[in-house]
RNA sequence: GGCUGGGUAGCAAAGCGGUUAUGCAGGGGCCUGCAAAGCCUUUUAGACCGGUUCGACUCCGGUCCCAGCCUCCA
């Protein structure tokens, strides 16, 4: 039985599909003008590992995970780039399908742009302004009546009086409220815009994920998930948006995913204080880097700093040492304690639990590692139990023997010519050559290794 | 100020009202020519103060501290 935090109740609860079977899910995805960095990396991986989990148990799931590519940051990107919109889109797109493959990340199953759906959300901002939600300023831009609709708060726990206490004064704005929001923005000049009742203009962000989200899914479904930040307020306008203009409740089960921190603090462009994925690749595989994203609660912050994925490291390595050299496809299951798999789908039953689930593929390991000089053929068997285990959350992926051999300078030929030349050393009894030999590969990061096989060898 | 979370051993990070989390690091041993890897073993916890309980890191109350949201942000 699988059980999720729900935001909306602050609370674990069982998930039951509104169709049996049947998934829709929903994650708020990036506004492409940048590369992505390790928080959009958290909410990829998070919600990769998630959907996964989700298609092993549920027949029909629909992943979709939406693309802005129109937006304010854009527009002042393409400006100072002097550079057509979509040009920059599209390369930036470009970029984090690339992000997503070094991470493991399978593609969702639909990824819409904002772009290809404003008719969408015309249709929806009509609806709204139909019901008394929406109107339109002096300045021509069209704004959300937030007073009228009276659940707002619900998925943030504010309320209305509360926010009016906190909020920002905006001089410049035409809004009846300070609270109420842009649905649509009247265009200036030299701006990409489109026809609407409203005038040329294009769409505020919040519509964006309501009208791709009943579009792509439908108006009422199972999961929406996106960034902590995202809560408010643009999940709070989402559901002001869709339950307001389809009269339905619009999510089921609401998720977010916690922030990436540096030094306890978030991780953000407007601090500054940002990796980008790319950064991070230049020193760690995209693997190492996916276990550092799931070993920790997806809800729990993460504290990026370089001692924390050289952890991450060294523990995959683990993983891998144990798998390396076994024939993983033995699948005997007489040889393996069906327990594994059972403890390993229970924790990520309950609510996603990716360190509770890491820990039973190191008691697995830990049994290959015994069994392996006794019975090659159990620890061959558990070997396939832990690949297996692992691929179901995207580690584990790549042949073990080559993922401890990779990122080194030197050719294979010219490390093999060095390990012959030491072990005629030590059969000559030659002991100061050969370790003088393993020290000189230990300078250029190569690991030798002697066993009774022989000697293998393996990246620092 | 309002609303969310959270404070676990040297570091990272989970579960659990009583029994080893797990990984890295440290100690001792086995293995090895010596190492590495691995195995066995071991040290180091639960912010603070009360309460409930036969028993609390785990439940309840309070205090202190931290982060996030209340503006665009994943």
């Amino acid at each position: 039985m699988l059980k999720i935090y729900n935001t909306l109740n602050n609370q674990k609860e069982k998930f039951e599909p509104i169709n049996p079977n049947e998934v829709g899910i929903y994650v708020c995805g990036m506004t492409v003008y940048d590369f992505c960095h390790m928080g959009h990396a958290r909410v990829m991986v998070m919600f990769d590992v998630i959907t996964r989990h989700l298609k092993r148990n549920f027949s029909n799931v629909n992943y979709v995970r939406n693309i802005t590519d129109i937006d304010d940051k854009i527009i002042s990107r393409a400006l100072e780039n002097n550079e057509d919109i979509y040009s920059l889109t599209n390369r930036f797109i470009d970029e984090m399908h690339q992000d997503e493959k070094s991470l493991g990340v399978l593609s969702p199953d639909i990824e819409p742009r904002a772009t290809d759906s404003i008719d969408k959300m015309i249709e929806m901002i009509s609806s709204l302004s139909k019901k008394g939600l929406a109107y339109q300023g002096e300045n021509g831009d069209v704004f959300y009546a937030v007073r009228n609709f009276k659940e707002y708060g619900k998925l943030s726990g504010k309320n209305l009086d509360d926010l009016m206490a906190g909020a920002r004064v905006d001089i410049e704005s035409d809004k009846k409220d300070p609270l109420d929001f842009v649905l649509w923005k009247k265009a200036k000049t030299d701006e990409p815009s489109w026809p609407s009742p409203w005038g040329d203009g294009r769409p505020g962000w919040h519509i964006e994920c309501s009208a791709m989200s009943n579009h792509f899914i439908s108006n009422h479904f199972d999961i929406h998930g996106g960034g902590m930040d995202l809560t408010f307020p643009h999940h709070e306008n989402e559901i002001a948006q869709s339950e307001g203009a389809n009269s339905c409740k619009f999510v089921n089960t609401w998720m977010h995913v916690g922030f990436v921190n540096i030094d306890d603090e978030k991780m953000s462009k407007s601090l500054k204080n940002f990796f980008t994925i790319r950064d991070v690749l230049k020193n760690y595989d995209g693997e190492t880097l996916r276990y550092f994203l799931i070993s920790s609660h997806y809800r729990s912050p993460l504290n990026y700093s370089e001692a924390n994925i050289d952890n991450a490291q060294s523990a995959l390595k683990r993983l891998y040492n144990a798998i390396k050299g076994l024939d993983k496809n033995v699948e005997d299951k007489s040889l393996i304690n069906t327990d594994f798999e059972k403890k390993f789908n229970a924790a990520l039953n309950d609510d996603f639990n990716t360190p509770m689930a890491l820990s039973i593929l190191f008691e697995i390991a830990k049994q290959i590692n015994i069994e392996r000089t006794n019975n090659l053929k159990k620890a061959g068997a558990l070997s396939s139990e832990l690949v297996k285990l692992g691929n179901y959350i995207g580690i584990l992926e790549y042949n073990a023997d080559e993922y401890m051999k990779q990122g080194t300078e030197l050719t294979e030929s010219d490390i093999t010519k060095k390990i012959k030349q030491r072990e005629s050393a030590r059969s000559s009894k030659d002991f100061a050559m050969s370790d003088q030999i393993r020290d000189e590969l230990f300078e250029l990061g190569i690991i030798l290794e002697d066993s009774v096989n022989g000697t293998t060898w393996r990246r620092k």
